[in-house]
DNA sequence: GTAGGCGTTCCGTCAAACGGAACACATGTA
DNA sequence: TACATGTGTTCCGTTTGACGGAACGCCTAC
């Protein structure tokens, strides 16, 4: 299909993904407008069907927010669609196993990007994750790089000619070094690393794949790296594996697909 | 703004919306197209935009799948609106108290219909509430009442207009005894039912209201008629109301407001 | 062979999406 | 006070692509 110019349906849609990941109300015309290249005249027009829908609403001084639509429709898709119900048990059996922060994380192929869509903390005093449904770099840390080195080899060629944003000091952002803990990864069926999203924190992690046997995502175990000791690397390592495999085999059960790059 | 015949964008978000409602997959374009009385060459092109930005994907025999995109943006909107975490633990502590199942219901003004978004599940081998996450109607029972109550005039005035729903044969159908017991909530607080929405179960609710004040939903335990003594009531309902007003200042302290009707 | 389901394509019509310009109002600044 | 810049909003002429009916190609069922 050809794609014109003008797409009110796509721009419309573009402007909602805009919203769902922006979630700093009130949000104003002008500034959507900036942010996605349109005329503020489109973007009014555009938010006059989604305040007439209710997916928006307004606060008062003339500002946008957030309709009780657009969270109830999030709502019960985020309901029906989430692997989280699904396989948080799973990730609870592992957090009383290693006694540490369990994540799990989630690709998304179109942004080249992924984001943790559930923990399970740790008894511990540790600090709150606040990356918690934020999108991130996938080649950043073990939490990264255990989707990373199942993406395609294509797929791993444009996120290097994308660029590698330096998280931390210690992110690898060269082709080669990527490429070697790719491989090592494949060898070990889960990765460990120190520091190189989150200072202090070593991560280790392992990939899930869905039932189309693309790279879902993974799940992953946080340390603080005082409570780390390398002797832990391989047991710890072994049950988050183990962890993402039932996952996976959950994923599978379920008929969860990944969408197509 | 005067509202024409077509509309794309209004359609699409209908569609949307369609399909949050409507979640069995694959779902078919000439379905969707009798569902909501377009021609279903309208259908195929809002689906071919759709497809295009990741919302639906393919399964391969030609129907149309949730695509990843559909799910991520929900999953972000929810995650970022979604009053389920701010008011999670009062839930658990009112489950504790009373050792029975809790649930959160949330009103959509716009379908003038309700849905329970959280489940705090009793230790007691219960039947698992399927209508968790389904819209119903907001007349009948316990947990309907205690919504439908704090309406306005008009809002119930509109609802008895549509016709009311016989769920079960304890169902109140009638404007007049749907009346007094709106009159009745308004003086205790509280509602008590029985088996109106489900036969065998006693519902308690109380009301939730959002920081503008209107209605936004309800607490409610739901106990097994075997379990349930009339002398129950009382107490049950006290705490019940005890939560929902909790609630309802955790959602002020958040500036969560409903979308006017 | 016929009937009905499906997703899809073609096409002429015309409603409405589009952006630039201007408006009304609220700020902060000189 | 006058000005500059911000906001949401309205107006308007141009033109594009949304629209639905009809038809196509493919399936399964009878």
């Amino acid at each position: 299909m050809v794609v014109g110019e003008r797409e009110p349906v796509g721009r419309a849609l573009d402007v909602l993904t805009w919203l769902a990941s922006n979630p700093r109300p009130p949000w104003s015309v002008r500034q959507v407008a900036r942010a996605l290249e349109m005329s503020p005249t489109t973007i009014h027009r555009i938010f006059g069907v989604f305040e007439g829908r209710g997916l928006l609403d307004r606060d008062g001084d003339g500002g946008y927010v957030a309709g009780i639509e657009l969270y109830l429709i999030c709502h019960s898709v985020a309901a029906q669609l989430s692997p989280v119900p699904l396989v948080r048990h799973h990730l609870e059996a592992l957090c009383e196993k290693c006694d540490e922060t369990v994540l799990l994380g989630a690709y998304d192929p179109k942004r080249t990007r992924m984001m943790f869509i559930d923990v399970v903390e740790s008894p511990h005093p540790v600090q709150y994750l606040s990356t918690l449904n934020e999108w991130m770099p996938v080649h950043s840390g073990a939490t990264g790089i255990a989707i990373f080195a199942f993406l395609t080899e294509p797929e791993r060629k444009a996120i290097y000619a994308k660029g590698l944003e330096q998280v931390t000091d210690r992110t690898l952002v060269t082709e080669r070094e990527l490429e070697k803990a790719v491989q090592r990864v494949h060898e070990l069926g889960y990765v460990c690393s120190r520091g190189q999203r989150t200072p202090g924190a070593v991560g280790i992690a392992a990939p899930v794949f869905d039932s189309a046997g693309n790279v879902f995502g993974d799940v992953c175990i946080t340390i603080p790296e005082q409570r780390f000791e390398d002797s832990m690397a391989e047991t710890v390592g072994a049950a988050v594996r183990e962890t993402s495999e039932v996952v996976t085999g959950e994923l599978r059960r379920a008929g969860y697909r990944r969408g197509v790059a």
